[in-house]
DNA sequence: TATATTAATAAGAATCATTACTATTCGTGA
DNA sequence: TCACGAATAGTAATGATTCTTATTAATATA
């Protein structure tokens, strides 16, 4: 039920090139360590792991380290490339896709799918924030059972 | 600013039965471990990590050990008294408040902090997400900068 | 109150997730 | 093509959490 969609093979290309101008911007090497994982983030739709990552990799580039994974995933995140999908679990989970978007959470199954919410973009946040601070981002996360894990009637 | 507001020495009193209480239902022994542990972590409002309630119950109880913190919030958390904290950091963290709120996270200091929205909690969520499943519960995630990380003008 | 039962604890070892170190490789600009 | 520095692979180290086990303590019962 993704409301994000998926890129075309096309799309996908455009993508890949417009991430190497990214890199160049940021000053940082082009390698196809960084093609591939970011490749292999941007098909991804299920928030995954640098382990589960480091694991679809391997099978195309078989010499790659689990620490180049973790390590370029941070160096994408510093640059803004990349997302960290805050969770409750103890391994940290990643995704591509930079339009705003939402989290629902599968407590049986732990999938964590996304949805947009203009009306939650757009609602006003409470006045008692003013005196906290300025509220630069906002993200909602819903939690419950997804078809799939709910009981067949 | 934090609406969510502290409890006072007679209501902690009244709130520390009920949690042993709580506990007698749940078949738990009542310890003065996990006595310690609740109640630091209910007067705390920082949502500390396991280490965090280590430190601070260790002057009380010098012979606690962390691993018992640790099962004993695990614990906590199983029966539904305490609740872990949704973050990007590599330490879990924790919160005894079980009223329904949201946190906004500084940026820069890290600090989170409770608010209530009602009007989110009563906003109809997108019809899409109907054929994903049943939404229980939701959270709204606030980034920003608080007021004293701004820079002063 | 004393005793028996069994869960909970403390201490340290083990595991899991992530990061650091270092010799080598490789991307890039001259 | 070459020189340079950044990035990588492999492995060691660290930080966070969980497991193992002998001991202690909470509670039910006599
Ligand atoms: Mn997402
Ligand atoms: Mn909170
Ligand atoms: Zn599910
Ligand atoms: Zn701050």
């Amino acid at each position: 039920m993704s409301q994000v969609k998926q890129p075309t093979p096309h799309a996908l290309s455009s993508l890949m090139t417009e991430f190497e101008n990214s890199c160049r911007r940021a000053d940082l090497k082009v390698t196809h360590q960084r093609l591939e994982i970011y490749r292999e983030l941007t098909e991804a739709h299920d928030h995954p792991s640098a382990e589960m990552l480091y694991r679809r990799i391997i099978t195309r580039l078989p010499t790659i380290s689990l620490d180049t994974v973790y390590r370029t995933l941070a160096t994408f995140e510093k640059h803004g490339l990349i997302t960290r999908v805050q969770t409750v679990e103890s391994q940290a989970r990643f995704e591509a896709e930079m339009v705003k978007h939402h989290h629902a959470v599968c407590s049986k199954c732990g999938v964590i799918t996304d949805f947009t919410w203009e009306t939650f973009d757009a609602a006003q946040v409470p006045d008692t924030l003013a005196v906290w601070g300025k509220v630069f981002k906002r993200h909602a996360v819903l939690e419950g059972i997804c078809t799939s894990c709910s009981p067949k009637v």
